[in-house]
RNA sequence: CGGGAUGUAGCGCAGCCUGGUAAGCGCGCCUGCCCCGGGAGCAGGAGGUCGUGGGUUCAAAUCCCACCAUCCCGACCA
């Protein structure tokens, strides 16, 4: 491709809309452009990395017999009102009508339409497994988009989905799909973890997410240096640090005027959050209770709605807690608190002498300590894990680390196929429910997570599995253009995706063109070339430099092009 | 949806406080010359409903009100 002819354009600044390093490299080095919030084209450099990594996934999902097809993105309203999604998917899904009165919605996901599609195509165990799937652009009216196309409303999934005949067939297709999933996030230069994960709105019981690791992710895991054990944030078991052994101090009440949130008390005090217990009201269906955890922590609420077998739990408010406790939330505290239950995280057990509030305005309690004045009702784990806590396997520290989810496998079940009747017959000629698995990429997203992790102070550094181009021939200056044209005209002819820097442009913007969209082998026709008779070829990662003579540049590239995968 | 911020040329910004001088700068774009190994130089040029609507005023990019859009944090989220 001739770049003077190609819809390209690099600019030296991104827009000031542009948060993350992906996002800013993305809009400079002309990938894609933005027409509404989470909104986005992809131009010809940005769709080519996309259709590359498409060509890689349909590559691997044909190894496990993986069938690709195309769904329809608007979806008639009634398959979603049996799965009972109409109401409960919330306003991320688009509703509208069409001319004639009738409801439709805009795909954020297929589980319906495949489920009815396999329900009329297959009766029989016979054709199963089955494993469908599909590169589809799908709509999520999202709250907040955010970075790009990492969290865009409009983007590019591949969706799959597993039909079998019972929960070892299942279990085995599941398998395989990690496998595959492995493999396509390596072959696309991804540095990710595994991670158990919730199964949110999709449903099914058993679930794990792909994270790309990246300091701009949304989601936060921790992850086990020793062992190897990751987790999701709100999923992750932890023991907190063991704290030394001291000897238990007598209580003591201190004046601690205005001295409410733990920053404001560890500052007033001198201490550390670490030794600051936090009393935290929830208004549960049981009556009012009371949550102990140490001020460095934060309360999980799913984990503590589990423990407690509860449904409703809302933090109490301000009021309430006045008129129950007799004092502001900020100086309240477990000591003479008997007639609430109290539940205790873990690290209110590990740790001795520790601050509270007093039940008493601008009063706090020094050397307050569990077991000795005050009696939890519960004990457990309710907290997030921070840095620094201990692998519950190991004991090792943990670490938390950011990541991008790139990928998600759901053991769905009968979920989609009880709620949408969709059976085969079995063996004995009996009636059986499919039992569904999902599996989705974030294709567009990955687009992100891969420049997130591979790029530098220049720009992009493609992976040669996904890269847009393999090469780019740059003429220094008007006397090489000639001799760059024949080049290019020839590694074309060889197989090699190249571009032709024709641009009448001085030879530094080329250089940083290239550099910037991230292309791994520059081809340099200049003075090397008319003082040496050499053609260089640069290497985008490690700027390595080695010069060729013109007839064997094709070959030199094919051989490089074919290292590098 | 709560908190914070921003909307002036394709992009990045100044001007606003203190209304009138003035629609301005840099990048990019077009023409010509000159350059050509890491974002050159000179000369000329095109490009604007100052987010939208209303109000105040002799006069509004500038002051006031409302709305819209966008971004960040949080909540939310296959």
């Amino acid at each position: 491709m001739r770049l003077s002819q190609y819809l390209f354009s690099t600019s030296k600044e991104s827009s000031k809309e542009a948060e993350y390093s992906s996002h800013k490299l993305m809009l400079r080095a002309g990938l894609i452009k933005k027409f509404a919030a989470g909104i986005y084209s992809y131009l010809p450099l940005g769709y080519r990395v996309l259709a590359k990594i498409s060509s890689v996934i349909e590559d691997e999902m044909d190894h496990i017999g993986a069938q690709r097809l195309l769904l329809p993105f608007l979806q008639p309203a009634h398959l979603w009102k049996k799965s009972g999604r109409w109401r409960n998917y919330g306003k991320e899904l688009v509703r509208f009508q069409d001319r004639k009165g009738a409801d439709f919605a805009l795909g954020p996901t297929h589980e319906e339409i495949i489920t009815q599609l396999v329900k009329e195509e297959i009766s029989s165990y016979k054709r199963l497994p089955l494993t469908l799937y599909q590169i589809q652009t799908k709509f999520r009216d999202e709250l907040r988009p955010r970075g790009g196309v990492i969290r865009a409303r409009e983007f590019l999934m591949k969706d799959a989905y597993s039909f079998c005949r019972n929960k070892e067939e299942l279990i085995s297709v599941y398998q395989k799909m990690k496998g595959v999933y492995e493999r396509i996030f390596s072959r696309c230069g991804l540095n990710y973890k595994v991670v158990e994960a919730d199964t949110g709105p999709i449903g099914g019981k058993v679930s794990e997410e792909f994270i790309a690791l990246a300091s701009s992710g949304e989601d936060k895991i921790v992850v086990c240096k020793h062992c190897g054990y990751t987790a999701k944030l709100e999923k992750a078991e932890y023991e907190p640090l063991e704290e030394a052994q001291n000897e238990l101090k007598a209580m003591k009440e201190v004046s601690t005027p205005n001295a409410r949130t733990v920053q404001e008390v560890s500052q007033f005090l001198h201490c550390r959050p670490r030794d600051i217990l936090k009393t935290i009201f929830y208004q549960t269906e049981k009556g009012l209770i009371a949550v102990l955890i140490r001020g460095d922590h934060q309360i999980n609420e799913a984990k503590l709605k589990t423990l407690l077998k509860v449904k409703k739990l809302e933090i109490a408010g301000n009021n309430l807690i006045k008129e129950e406790i007799g004092v502001e939330p900020g100086f309240t505290g477990p000591v003479g608190l008997d007639k609430y239950r109290l539940i205790a995280d873990n690290t209110v057990m590990r740790s001795q002498n520790l601050v509270a509030g007093a039940n008493r305005k601008d009063t706090h309690l020094l050397n307050v300590n569990a077991g000795r004045d005050f009696q939890p009702t519960i004990i457990g784990d309710i907290g997030f894990p921070l840095s620094g806590d201990m692998c519950p396997f190991c004991k090792s520290r943990m670490e938390v680390r950011r990541g991008i989810e790139i990928g998600h496998l759901f053991q769905l079940g009968e979920v989609y196929s009880r709620s949408l009747k969709a059976t085969f017959l079995n063996e004995k000629g009996e009636e059986d429910y499919f039992v569904m698995g999902c599996y989705g990429i974030g294709v567009s997203r990955l687009l992100a997570a891969i420049i997130e992790q591979n790029h530098d102070s220049q720009g992009v550094i493609w992976p040669p599995e996904i890269t847009p181009f393999q090469a780019i021939v740059i003429p220094t200056s008007e006397k090489t253009l000639k001799v760059a044209e024949d080049i290019y005209q020839d590694l074309k002819d060889h197989g090699v995706e190249t571009l032709w820097d024709d641009r009448d442009l001085s030879a530094g913007v080329k250089f940083n063109d290239a550099d910037l969209v991230g292309i791994p082998f520059k081809v340099i026709v200049g003075d090397t070339f008319l003082k040496e008779d050499r053609i260089e070829i640069k290497t985008r990662r490690e700027a390595k430099i080695e010069k060729v003579r013109k007839n064997m540049i094709s070959q030199r590239m094919k051989e490089l092009t074919q290292d590098a995968k």
